[in-house]
RNA sequence: GGCCCCGUCGUCUAGCCCGGUCUAGGACACUACCCUUUCACGGUAGGGACAUGGGUUCGAAUCCCAUCGGGGUCACCA
């Protein structure tokens, strides 16, 4: 099968959940290969052993395939309703850099035969000693080649290299000026001298990420790399890299940064600093946070006081400090909103607005803004990339998640809220009969921002019927006020349901039914629905908001309705 | 600090390439009112931007220059 004109890729590090960003990237990589009849491909790029992990890589891939991003050559994976994504029909795998070392080893002994790279065998800490020299004489740091100037003949380099001692490679970097020619920016000039020899290969064998992107690319046929701005000033040594192997330049276009809004890149790093900031501020009232916690987390001193110094700020630490300081860390990665109640249909709608847009309006006259990952498939386009950085506002993203939720079928709602919750709420899907599920989810939905929002006003459903605390506020305005003529509309209620409702009747209670009876009662007594209405809702749930009642009580049910009626009623004797 | 990128409502943006149709349009947020049994939804109306200064031109958000501002990047991380 030959290799088709367009092929892209998103190559992330598996080093922990796909990052909102990334999610950006893949999406637009994907729909570009989609939308020219492309490939698509899933490249892992685990050369960094410390840090990447089997665990984070699947992790991606099932963030990816939540989103409804599949690649056609990568890694294998079978998505949770059984489909296979991935494979390697053009031969040119495997897609984990880690199983690669071989060939990127050819390529450099080519590299090393023709004099475009050498042994250095600077120790760490050297090189580490000039650079904060540089930095504090307010100069810019680069590689000033002592390696080739101290032993000028390569085969004396050789064999030091060949008899073991810890080295890298690094790249000869030609002295000439480089171009890159950029599809959303332009062109970018960089002078003769700006980059220098950086390294190719580390002390361990492994490519850096320079050297192994190149050469992926070339190999596995990519032509379209799309990627975040911050790779913009690695180009150059990648185009360098690519004229000394021979290699064919890919089209490159650099997308605009995803911003907090401070406008600091948004990053994994804020949620340690989330993080950071919510120790600080607990130590003010409790001095010993800090060592409780590390306890507590199990984390233990050491590493605690090292994340709150700054010198480690892993997502993982700060997510059992949040846990334990019970705040909610900002929203990073895709498994976040995940986990918040988001849907992917939302997220991918929302963050391909950032930055890019179909330029289309709609017959009234608005722009077109509300579109699915189909639609972004058949119209997305390079050319309509901005160029400016775009600030990550969740709350239009919330806007987009309510309108995802409320464009649902009530069925289809029904089904998606209970399988969020079975994974993050279980407590109410054992609560809330399958059967009256339906009548819970419709009645929940129009209101509802995110699944985990859509939970919240269902408390309700969640306790015991003597378990419900009456909030005080709420009682002496809805029952007490006025010489408690709420308790007295409450007992003409608890006498007229129970008569619609006689034992015989079971416990299925309907909602309209159960509406009508509360509008009647009102009607009777020349009141509006409110006073009736907030009284009950005090009554059920304790607080003075609910869903609708009519559809409150039909997830109760006859027996617990009136349960909790008479306790009310009983608790301020009525 | 060097290099690189960017600069339209608070935010995402349309318009810019191909100056006039822009008294700058939409969306989110905000304010007011309407609807309403709570909370929401919904409806109507409103305030709100071309960073600044110079050019070019009959005419500039659109072209040019400068200034200012913001961001990114400077690893044996990717």
């Amino acid at each position: 099968m030959p290799m088709p004109d367009v092929v892209t890729r998103f190559a992330p590090s598996p080093t922990g959940h796909l990052h909102i960003g990334g999610a950006r990237t893949a999406l637009f990589c994907w729909a570009f290969a989609r939308k020219h009849r492309g490939v698509f491909t899933l490249r892992i790029e685990d050369t960094d052993q410390a840090r990447s992990s089997d665990e984070s890589a699947r992790g991606i891939m099932e963030d990816l395939a939540w989103l409804g991003i599949d690649w056609d050559q990568g890694p294998e994976f079978t998505t949770s309703d059984g489909k296979k994504i991935g494979g390697d029909p053009f031969r040119v795998g495997p897609f984990f850099q880690a199983r690669r070392v071989k060939l990127y080893n050819e390529h450099l002994m080519r590299l090393i035969e023709q004099g475009k790279a050498y042994p250095a065998f600077e120790k760490p800490e050297e090189l580490e000693s000039k650079r904060k020299a540089a930095v504090a004489a307010k100069q810019t740091y680069r590689y000033d080649r002592a390696a080739l100037r101290e032993m000028p003949d390569i085969k004396d380099r050789l064999k030091r290299m060949e008899s073991g001692e810890p080295h890298v490679i690094r790249f000869f970097v030609p002295d000439e000026p480089v171009r890159v020619q950029d599809e959303v920016l332009g062109e970018v000039k960089y002078a003769a001298g700006e980059v220098d020899d950086f390294v190719i290969r580390k002390a361990d064998g492994f490519p850096t990420y320079h050297f192994a992107v190149v050469v992926d690319d070339e190999t596995m046929g990519v032509t379209h790399v799309m990627r975040a701005q911050e790779h913009l000033n690695n180009t150059p040594r990648h185009v360098a890299l690519q004229k000394a192997l021979g290699f064919r330049t890919p089209v490159y276009a650099h997308m605009p940064l995803i911003c907090n809004m401070d406008s600091s890149k948004m990053s994994k790093r804020d949620k340690a600093k989330a993080a950071r900031a919510a120790i600080k501020q607990a130590s003010q009232k409790e001095p010993g946070v800090a060592s409780r916690l590390a306890s507590e987390t199990g984390l233990g001193e050491k590493t605690l006081a090292d994340f709150v110094a700054g010198e480690i700020d892993t997502v993982e630490v700060a997510t059992a400090i949040g846990a334990r300081l019970n705040i909610a860390l900002p929203e990073i990665e895709v498994a976040d909103f995940r986990e918040n109640g988001y849907l992917p249909e939302a997220i991918n709608n929302f963050v391909a607005l950032l930055g890019w847009n179909p330029g289309m309006k709609l017959p009234d006259g608005k722009d077109l803004e509300k579109f699915d990952n189909a639609f972004l498939c058949q119209h997305f386009s390079v050319e309509r990339i901005g160029k400016t950085s775009a600030k990550f506002d969740r709350t239009k993203l919330m806007s987009f998640n309510a309108d995802a939720i409320n464009a649902l079928p009530d069925a289809v709602f029904a089904a998606r809220w209970r399988a969020w919750c079975a994974e993050f709420s279980p407590e109410i899907v054992r609560r809330v009969p399958e059967a009256r599920w339906g009548i819970l989810a419709s009645a929940v939905k129009a209101r509802a921002k995110t699944f985990r929002e859509a939970s919240k006003p269902c408390a309700f459903a969640m306790l015991d019927d003597g378990a419900i605390v009456f909030d005080q506020a709420a009682v002496d305005k809805n029952l007490l006020a006025n010489d408690k003529q709420g308790l007295a509309l409450l007992r003409a209620f608890r006498e007229a349901f129970a008569a619609a409702f006689p034992e015989s009747s079971g416990d299925e209670v309907g909602a309209g039914p159960s509406h009508a009876i509360i509008e009647t009662l009102a009607k009777d007594r020349g009141l509006g629905m409110g006073p009736v209405a907030q009284a009950i809702r005090v009554a059920l749930a304790g607080v003075a908001v609910t869903p609708p009642l009519g559809e409150t009580m039909a997830v109760l049910g006859r027996r617990s309705t009136l349960a909790r009626l008479d306790r009310c009623l009983a608790t301020h004797h009525g």
